[in-house]
DNA sequence: TTGAAAGCGTTACCAC
DNA sequence: GTGGTAACGCTTTCAA
């Protein structure tokens, strides 16, 4: 409740050192400076925030955007949620949350408002609306995925392709010369901006290798054979030594399943590599070789581009980042096929 | 970027008219509204948050914690999430997200801060520790859930026991004089407030029916036979003819699916009414009558409640959301048991 | 029905 | 190294 004036008065110095010994924007000789924090601890000072947005030149607030459609993984989504929280609290930044339509007229709201310095794209689709949007208001706009149209545009995501295109080589590397994508559900390549580059990044490489290759989608576990049973079914049954798996973290459970069931092990009969999966690998029934997602890495490139562009160096950029590699013993050499 | 100053100009009124017109806080003018309202238009304004914040008493922004424990069920939590953006924006509030260990520190950074209103507190524990430091801050809370402790606390909570109990009469009343519970996982009994509610109203509304009751916890979906499919199959075993459910939507299928295996029909052979879910019973495979937890319902209950703190009338109490039933069909009588 | 002006609590520029 | 003070853009009281 003590105001800036206060701590002044107690530490016998003028509210404008306060300001600067807290900012550090200017020094303050070290006896001053102990005089002002003594002050401030006893009482109990924190500046005003409303105070702070209308004198300063920054709010310390990013929007996040979160169109939250009812196909959103929600485990993955509350991860870069998450992530971001984490990511701007490091800058000492707060997260003002944008949901559904909200996203739209919301974006518009508090760029005019002067609520936020910057706008956080999360769940991007290929046609979102939201990229035209960014592109007429002031307020520094960062997506955490990549649009179709991304021109003019700061995008931060994983690169998808260079993930894939490991991932085969691996499984190429290893011997194997047929392979199978186990994708997302049929409706994530149109709403979503990532599983198709893993398709095409897929087949690609695969081709570039001289391998066999196929792909089927996965699905919700709702049934009691999901998609993505049958679709590991399939490609294992047309000669499939090894999958790319790109799917949800349940999907990942029903494909082991359905190898199990039918006596194929891994990586004795079947190499898996996981590619862009938001949850750790390594704790499923048999752990997996991944490419993971990861929402930390993705958020904090995504507020150091936002920092950057607050301070008048917006980088209007696709920045893919580096795949990492968890190996965890799920690849090997293809197993001699029986005659 | 214009500001209110020129919204005067272009309508050749003083700047408190333009605010009063505004706010609506004063009568104004039919012909100096318009004239004010086309000056509005015109000149894109929008008045600045901190400068509201700052000079009115209200910052228009609830805060939201949420601990995102690792157990926490995402799609549950997400759907409170959004109920308590939309119920905020119902009112012009935005919401700024706490997460984690900032949901200590961040409540109370806010708090004195006075970047928020009133906080909204998601996902309560029974020993939370947001209990202690909501009665020391200045800043009104409002709880989504209820811990131990309530003294003195808003709180706002569907009532799980008035929903259990009635799930219990209507299997009572359609005969039946055996029941199950299937429960959430062990776990829950110890970090959340409401299974235990949930386990101990079935128990005692069983009782005074007159009933045989059992209980059991369901659990992770990994393994290929769930904790919920066994504890369906013991519950059934003993003889249960009824069962209620509380627990996430896997379980849900995980349950009707080891009916299906054994040959069981609901409502035929087995009646289930579900207590507390947060999805859309109806959309299972077999349909279920549920008494749902609403998280609008909640949100907008906690939302109004805020308000009336921020206005200075605190309602210090557990409210208590009466359930609503939704039946679909899932009770019958029970069947004639074959010796 | 309207206007003038005093804050609100900072930041940052200009002096010293 | 420190202090004075003009913004910042709004809300609200006091007057008319």
């Amino acid at each position: 409740m003590a105001n800036i004036t206060e701590v002044a008065a107690a530490a016998g110095v003028s509210i404008s050192t306060v300001s600067y010994a807290l900012s550090g924007k200017r020094s303050v000789s070290p006896d001053t400076r102990r005089r002002i924090e003594e002050a401030v601890r006893k009482l109990d000072y924190v500046p005003n925030a409303g105070a702070r947005m209308l004198a300063g030149r920054r709010t310390q607030i990013f929007a996040l955007t979160e169109p939250l459609r009812k196909d959103t993984h929600a485990p993955t989504h509350m991860a870069f949620v998450l992530a971001a929280s984490v990511a701007a609290r490091r800058h000492d930044y707060d997260v003002l949350l944008l949901t559904e339509e909200e996203a739209q007229k919301g974006m518009r709201r508090v760029a005019t408002n002067r609520l936020v310095d910057a706008i956080l794209v999360l769940d991007v689709a290929p046609d979102d609306a939201r990229v035209a949007l960014a592109r007429q208001i002031s307020c520094p706009s960062v997506f955490i995925g990549v649009p179709l149209d991304s021109e003019g545009l700061i995008c931060v995501d994983l690169d998808f392709e260079a993930a894939t295109a490991r991932a085969v080589d691996l499984l190429a590397d290893a011997g194997h010369t047929t392979i199978g994508l186990v994708g997302q559900a049929q409706a994530a390549y149109e709403k979503s901006n990532f599983p198709p580059r893993v398709r095409s990044a897929f087949l690609r490489r695969a081709e570039e290798r001289g391998m066999a290759s196929f792909h089927g989608t996965s699905g919700g576990a709702r049934a009691s054979r999901s998609a993505a049973r049958r679709t590991a079914a399939e490609l294992t049954g047309r000669g499939a030594t090894a999958l790319v798996l790109h799917t949800a973290e349940e999907a990942h459970g029903s494909v082991l399943a359905e190898l199990a069931e039918r006596g194929l092990r891994v990586p004795e009969d079947v190499s898996i590599v996981s590619v862009g999966s938001s949850f750790d690998t390594s704790h499923l029934p048999r752990p997996l070789d991944s490419f993971p997602l990861d929402p930390q890495a993705s958020c904090d490139a995504a507020v150091d581009l936002a920092l950057a562009a607050i301070d008048g160096h917006p980088d209007a950029a696709v920045h893919l980042i580096e795949p990492s590699y968890h190996p965890h013993g799920s690849i090997a050499a293809p197993a001699e096929r029986a005659v």
